[in-house]
RNA sequence: GUGAACGUAGCUUAAUUGGUAAAGCGCUUGAUUGUGGAUCAAGCAGACAUGGGUUCGAAUCCCAUCGUUCACCCCA
């Protein structure tokens, strides 16, 4: 019989795999509830509509990207490509917005059917962060530093650099997008064909184009920058000062753009050499249009996604795994026939009872000493807790250190507790 | 969606001009009647990704499908 497989560009995580995305996930946490954030959850379907009104019609993600389908009602339903637009979605459902601020954030599965390489998969995860209701620059850089000191907690902060631009407001980006346009359609065929294509769809992305005659064509080309409202270019000076008063550095890329249509003034990435084509790790800005265009009062927002995967993936490539990691069991029980399996087990749920913190495991299935103690050795425990019929007869337990050179010891049970409170 | 490379035991890999599958790690057992790690011995383990074709004969050559990887594209 075929055996099934996961869905292509879809991965399974496994135990080893697992200790790393929770210890990535505590850090995180950690983090965010100290600049007082808290968590939203809502779900991976939503109406199809919502990332068409949001991302944007003719953005590469709503119009081959995807997870598109009919319900058995035959409405239009999609798998969260992003989450940005769900919780505007949930937050204006909820009232979540009138006449308050809010910082959130969420972690969850993105869907989007692309071809899957290094740091891209169909699902991938996400942390998000959103702050709603705050129109100065002082949350853009509060954000920011949030995210600094994620990487300092991971150890990450020598990898990742910060690149930094504003797109200014909706006109004035207009505006540039059609000097560009004027510009590009100048030289129109020395361009490469994928950016001849975005002339029509989507100018701004041909900034960010990997091509090196279409960037030599744009050393020329009007820059963003020059085309930015006055109140867009305060505030992007008062941010940067911001961040340069908090030692935070940073580049300005005139050419970072966004692939979401939705992102106005602000826009930041947080990208590494050490991932090949992905690079960008995190990446976010303003939106202070969106939760209008989703119907919403007009409600100015900043926020960012991480990447998980990419995290993950750049924590093992520069050897950041905590060594910890690998110890998942403390202490290991060896019990040797059914009485000292009687006797073992109750004498382990006590040990639970008064340390719950210590890990420990009962060895289940039998077997002789011998198995019994390469397992114990396997499990990585520092201690094994021996009963065998000698022990039973004197009412203890033998203690055995697996780690280190000392002589194993007999413990009364009663005394157990205490005695090893001590040894571990 | 485009291009290239690749798919052999749980994992990592070998197999000469096409001749009917090896090894290491891991796992199990034993050497040691109640004691792990080192060593030694034995054992378990594979429709060689799937389906077709060429051939007396295919892991090897050809085609298709599926999957993996990297890059383009896209983006976190």
């Amino acid at each position: 019989m075929k055996k099934i497989q996961a869905i292509r560009g879809m991965y399974d995580l496994l135990p080893e795999q697992t200790v790393l995305w929770q210890y990535v996930e505590a850090a995180a946490m950690e983090v965010l509830q100290s600049y007082g954030y808290r968590e939203i959850r809502f779900p991976v379907l939503e109406q199809t509509e919502l990332f068409k009104r949001s991302i944007g019609e003719v953005t590469d993600i709503v119009e081959k990207e995807m997870y598109t389908f009919e319900d058995r009602n035959g409405d239009s339903l999609t798998l969260r490509p992003e989450g940005t637009a769900c919780c505007v979605r949930a937050c204006e459902e909820h009232g979540l917005l009138y006449n308050q601020t809010q910082r959130l954030w969420y972690m969850g599965p993105m869907f989007r059917h692309e071809r899957p390489q290094k740091g891209r998969q169909r699902q991938f995860h996400q942390i998000g962060v959103e702050a709603f209701g705050m129109e100065g620059p002082d949350i853009d850089a509060e954000v920011i530093l949030l995210t600094a000191r994620l990487w300092r907690a991971l150890g990450l902060d020598a990898a990742v650099t910060l690149q930094l631009n504003s797109l200014g407001s909706n006109a004035a980006r207009a505006a540039y997008k059609d000097a560009l346009v004027d510009y590009l359609q100048s030289c129109r065929d020395q361009l490469d064909e994928d950016s001849q294509r975005r002339l029509e769809s989507n100018p701004l992305r041909i900034l960010d184009s990997k091509n090196e005659k279409t960037q030599a064509l744009l050393a020329d080309a009007p820059c963003l920058l020059d085309h930015l409202d006055d109140e867009s270019k305060q505030h992007f000076e008062r941010l940067q000062e911001l961040l340069n008063e908090s030692s935070v550095a940073f580049e300005v890329n005139p050419k970072l753009v966004r692939g979401l249509d939705y992102y106005n003034r602000t826009v930041f990435e947080w990208v590494t050499d050490k991932l090949g084509a992905q690079g960008t790790v995190c990446a976010g800005g303003r939106y202070d249009g969106l939760v209008e265009q989703l119907g919403g009062r007009a409600t100015p927002a900043v926020g960012f996604g991480l990447g998980m995967e990419r995290l993950v993936l750049l924590l093992e490539e520069l050897g950041l795994v905590p060594d910890a990691l690998e110890q998942n069991v403390d202490i290991y029980i060896v019990a040797v026939g059914d009485t000292a399996v009687n006797r073992a087990l109750q004498v382990s749920e006590v040990l639970r009872d008064e340390m719950p913190h210590w890990r420990l495991q009962m060895h289940c299935g039998g077997g002789s000493f011998k198995s019994q103690m390469k397992k114990a050795d396997k499990s990585t425990a520092t201690l094994a807790l021996i009963l065998g019929e000698d022990e039973l007869a004197n009412n203890v337990v033998s203690v055995k250190f697996l780690r280190e050179d000392k002589p194993q010891q007999q413990i009364a049970i009663a005394d157990l507790v205490g005695v090893l409170q001590t040894a571990v």
